[in-house]
DNA sequence: CGTATTGTTATATA
DNA sequence: TTATATAACAATAC
C-alpha cells in the first residue's frame, strides 16, 4: 500500500536508475495508466529529456526532466518502480516503460489505480495532484495543529491529502497508536502536549518506514499485529479494538487510546 | 459476492 | 462561505 514511505522507496530507485539518464522512448501496454495525454504524447513531450532527481510529496512522485515537462506518478494500491535491462522480458503488470539510454524503469501495477500525468508547468501539476498540504515527513508539532486542529475526527484528517500529504490507512492508525490518542479525538479539543507527542511519533514512525521503505510489521508497532487472528495491543495486551474511522478500517487499542 | 485498499467526485450537513 | 461527513466510483485479487 504505497503511502509516504513507500513512495520515498520508488523515489530512490527513479533518483538510482532514471536521475542523470535521457528518456528515450516511453510505451505503455495498459495505455489507460497514462492518465492525461496518451503513451504518443508522452514519449513526444519527453524524448531526449534528461531526467533530474526526483521529488516527492505525499504519496506523488514528481520525476522532473530538463526544466520544463514533469513526470507525475501516483502508485495507487499496487505500484511501484521496476528497473529492468532493456532486454528483459516484461512483466504482465509493467504498465508503463521509460526506455533510458541505460535501462528501463518500469511502472509494474497489478491493479491499474494511480498511473502516470505529465505536467507542463506547476499549474498543472497541481491540477492533478490536487491541493497538497505541507508533506508529513518534517511536520512539527505546530503545523499539525495548525492543519489538524479542526472540529472533525483527528483520524480522517490525518489522511486529507490537503490538510497533511503523505499519511495514508496503515500509517495514521500506527502514528495516533504510538501517540496514544484515540483516532475519533477531534483535533480542536487536543492539548499542546498531545499535538507535539503527535508530532514526535509521526518522526519516528516515518523515520524508520521511511529507512525500510514501507511500514514495517515490526514487534512493538500496531502493523505488526493488526493482521492476527486475535489482535492485542503490543503494549499492553489488550484486544484491539475495530472499527469504521471515516470510512475506513481502524485498529486501535481501548486502554492506551481513550 | 463481499472485503480490502488507494484515490477522486458528488452531495449533504453543520 | 467553509469545513466536514457520507457515499459512490474506479480496479483487481482473494
Amino acid at each position: 500500500m504505497p503511502e509516504l514511505p513507500d513512495v520515498e522507496e520508488q523515489r530512490r530507485i527513479w533518483a538510482r536508475h532514471g536521475a542523470g539518464n535521457r528518456i528515450r522512448a516511453v510505451s505503455a501496454p495498459a495505455k489507460d495508466v497514462v492518465r492525461n495525454t496518451s503513451p504518443q504524447g508522452l514519449g513526444r513531450s519527453l524524448h531526449d529529456r534528461r531526467l533530474l532527481e526526483p521529488q516527492r510529496h505525499g504519496k506523488w512522485l514528481i520525476a522532473a526532466t530538463g526544466d520544463r515537462p514533469r513526470i507525475l506518478l501516483h502508485f495507487g494500491m499496487t505500484g511501484r518502480l521496476v528497473a529492468a535491462a532493456n532486454d528483459e522480458p516484461m512483466h504482465e503488470h509493467d504498465r508503463v516503460v521509460f526506455t533510458l539510454d541505460s535501462g528501463e524503469l518500469r511502472l509494474r501495477m497489478p491493479r491499474k489505480l494511480g498511473g502516470v500525468w505529465l505536467a507542463r508547468s506547476e499549474a498543472e501539476a497541481r491540477d492533478v495532484t490536487g491541493v497538497l498540504g505541507p508533506d508529513a515527513w518534517g511536520a512539527d508539532g505546530e503545523i499539525l495543529r495548525d492543519r489538524l486542529g479542526g472540529r472533525g475526527a483527528l483520524k480522517p484528517a490525518l489522511m486529507d491529502q490537503a490538510k497533511v500529504a503523505g499519511l495514508g490507512n496503515l500509517l495514521a492508525d500506527e502514528v495516533l497508536w504510538h501517540a496514544r490518542i484515540h483516532p475519533q479525538r477531534r483535533g480542536a479539543e487536543l492539548e499542546g502536549h498531545e499535538w507535539r507527542m503527535l508530532a514526535r511519533q509521526l518522526r519516528k514512525v516515518l523515520e524508520q518506514s521511511v529507512e525500510a521503505g514501507h511500514v514495517p510489521a515490526k514487534d512493538g508497532w500496531l502493523t505488526g499485529a493488526r493482521d492476527d487472528d486475535q489482535p492485542s495491543c503490543p503494549r499492553c495486551g489488550t484486544a484491539l479494538e475495530r472499527g469504521d474511522v471515516g470510512g475506513r478500517t481502524t485498529w486501535w487499542c481501548p486502554r492506551c487510546q481513550q
